[in-house]
DNA sequence: ATGGTGGCTACGCCA
């Protein structure tokens, strides 16, 4: 019995709904996870992916900006969105569901990207998203006695030296400078949590997840870095079958610059 | 080389 979980930046859920439902259509995830819906929630396309199986739906939406999403197959329960550093920004949600007698909570964040400048005296909303990173530090993979836990999202940093095309020339850009990098690492460690995307694909080969926008050739150039995230607790570690990054989402019509990241566990 | 592109919304902000 396999379990399979997206997760998916798609840079408002209304413009790029049509490759949603492509994705959704091919994959056939059992739970995709949202970020940057873009959307409050009456305004969030429910019934199209209800008519897709995907049937509970909880949402965390944001007028215009940032929003978070989980469409499943299974029941959720449980849900909550918790409020980091209380600014009142929807980059949180969690829920419950079961597989194989497990209770799993799942977790999807959106991360504060952090602005261009990082330098937190200078740019506010890197302190921003130092503060962030540190209140995740008390999320722990064991916080509910007898349910696991999968925490996925986009995360906006790229922890390891081939999570980007260039180590060296990244080291003084947001999303790869030591302290977002040591600071996520300290999150996995302290948490007890698994990095799944490197467990399967361990260092040094390159991982990427998000090419931007502004380059001419996103793919003869390929300077991607991997933002989106898939952990887990230590149990879910050895259900894990395969972590599929869909690169080729990038040059779909009208694409978001992140591609879903799809993990799929088996009992 | 310090630009470049994209989305929301209605203008500048955020990524």
């Amino acid at each position: 019995m396999s379990l399979s979980i997206t997760t998916w930046n798609i840079n408002s859920v209304r413009l790029r709904l049509p490759i949603v439902e492509d994705f959704l259509k091919r994959v056939s995830p059992d739970i995709l996870c949202l970020q940057e819906i873009k959307c409050q929630n009456d305004q969030f396309p429910a019934d199209a992916l209800k008519a897709l199986g995907y049937e509970n739906i909880i949402l965390h939406g944001q007028k215009g900006y940032h929003g978070v999403a989980i469409a499943s197959r299974f029941p959720l329960t449980e849900d909550h969105r918790q409020d980091y550093c209380g600014v009142g920004d929807s980059r949180h949600i969690s829920a419950i569901f079961e597989w194989q007698g497990k209770r799993i909570r799942l977790h999807n964040f959106y991360v504060p990207a952090g602005g261009d400048e990082p330098d937190r005296t200078i740019n506010p909303k890197f302190g921003h998203k130092l503060d962030f990173i540190e209140e995740m530090k008390a999320l722990k993979a064991d916080a509910e006695p007898g349910v696991s836990a999968i925490l996925v999202g986009d995360l906006n940093i790229a922890p390891f030296e081939n999570d980007v095309w260039s180590h060296k020339q990244l080291l003084k850009i947001v999303s790869h400078t030591p302290v977002e990098t040591e600071g996520l690492l300290d999150v996995v460690r302290q948490g007890g949590w698994v990095d799944l995307m490197r467990q399967f694909t361990p260092e040094p080969e390159k991982i990427y997840t998000w090419w931007s926008y502004r380059a001419k050739d996103w793919e003869a150039a390929d300077r991607g870095r991997r933002l989106d995230h898939i952990w887990s607790s230590p149990d879910m570690t050895g259900h894990l079958k395969r972590i599929d990054i869909l690169k080729e989402a990038r040059g779909w019509e009208k694409p978001s610059d992140h591609v879903p990241v799809t993990a799929w566990f088996d009992i």
